[in-house]
DNA sequence: ATCCGTTATTGATGCATGTCAAAACCGTAC
DNA sequence: GTACGGTTTTGACATGCATCAATAACGGAT
């Protein structure tokens, strides 16, 4: 319940992760006490983007990745002709631009879905950080393998799965992902559009709208626009594993 | 041309990255000749695998790295109720287990898809080597990145492409691949069964035995098997592209 | 060489989802 | 408040692919 905000004296114009709410969610994670002023040297904090505004764009030289503080990042890949694939959604706490390290340019643009803060990361100052901290390094290697199953979830989910399982996968993600933030996960209204949404899973708008309907009128959601209250969840878990069930 | 397997005396029983014809593709890329010395201290080299072995299992403690010098490997998730998802496919001189890293367990079982040699890398040791090597590590933090980027370019194509599509992609990747190995670009014997493409690229077995076919009767490809020519590279590019021009 | 289990091909049918079209809704600016 | 562009919903229809079913080709073992 309490948000526990440690208040902590020390440079209070500068960054400091030691008072983000955040900062068990965030890199620091599996990092010591003491390494976590080493890591507050390199961060930037306290960007602000409003909704729509490029955080970063794909192809351009690759300096930083971003924790998102508040508000909602969406990535994506823009291929050559111009179609646009969504590749994630970020929440407060979660770290963006991991597909790009070790490479010159960005490999997605990165853009604000509402109003957004983030902390900044320099790639150069923080690879030589985590050369010189090994916990940090390994959370590091952590954070960019759950990214890869992510993916692979993703795909996986995208190949084999229905619409309904797709749109049910999905909402069960962003409550968890609020409720680690302590906040509701079952009331929530969703960072972005329909259309995100659509695109993020292979879908048509208008399937998507159906689903959401089609889970409305079965008593499983209630949905008004972003508004959106999980009133059955047991249900909606059920609809993410009936497609395994069916081929037993 | 030449391969300039450069005979390096030291230690004729042990391992030599070295000497390794594929170490230009491996990890030792960015690494200083110097450096791979010690890399070479750490790799286990020359573990066989016959066809159909597992060199990893899902779910049991992770612990290495594992290099592909000859044969074929692939990569799948088993769920919860014993469906197979496959995640990829992993040539000679490509890295299997980066989706692990930093995890207690491995996140999907690898097994030779024919008779393949490995090498090892255990983590441990690659970790506490990348935290001295700064170029090592840089090319971990690239390797894995280049991880999450194909898994989403997979992800984008199973969710906007059709099935002649994704498979013209697929023979695509697996061309350039073995080019890189200097071998033909455009005959080439597929190292996985139709079963392991359909399950990859999410789509029947009868899909893609249609569709094998139906390449052929155009002229594009030649298949016996899993012997496969292809005879029109151009046309393959077009079907990748095909998608894209329709929507401008 | 022959047999048998596995893998691959081919055909017929049904369904989920895309596409096209239009109406309803919403937020924003004037 | 009203008017507008963008988003969301709803309906009718078309289609690509999965599914079921049967045959054919392969490959390893005897």
């Amino acid at each position: 319940m309490a948000q526990a905000i440690r208040l902590h004296q020390a440079s209070p114009l500068k960054a400091s992760c030691h008072q983000c709410s955040l900062s068990n969610l965030c890199l620091p994670l599996a990092v010591e006490e003491n390494d976590l002023d080493r890591l507050e040297d390199i961060v930037q904090q306290g960007r602000i983007f409003n909704r729509g505004e490029h955080i970063f764009d794909q192809s351009t030289p690759f300096r930083s990745c971003f924790a998102v503080k508040s508000g909602a990042i969406k990535t994506s890949i823009i291929s050559e002709n111009g179609e646009e694939q969504v590749t994630g959604f970020f929440m407060p706490g979660e770290l963006v631009g991991l597909d790009s390290m070790g490479s010159k340019n960005y490999a997605c643009t990165a853009r604000a879905l509402e109003r957004t803060s983030v902390c900044e990361f320099p790639v150069d100052k923080l690879e030589e950080l985590t050369g010189k901290l090994p916990d940090l390094q390994h959370h590091m290697y952590h954070l960019m393998s759950q990214e890869i199953q992510g993916s692979h979830q993703l795909a996986m989910l995208l190949s084999k799965n229905t619409a309904e399982e797709r749109i049910a996968a999905l909402l069960l993600s962003l409550s968890s992902r609020f409720q680690r933030r302590r906040m509701s996960g079952t009331n929530f209204s969703l960072p972005m559009a329909r259309n995100d949404i659509a695109n993020f899973l292979g879908l048509a708008v208008e399937t998507v709208s159906r689903v959401f309907t089609r889970f409305q009128n079965q008593g499983i959601i209630s949905a008004r626009g972003r508004e959106v209250e999980l009133l059955d969840v047991e249900a909606l878990q059920t609809v993410t594993r009936e497609f395994s069930r069916q081929n037993t």
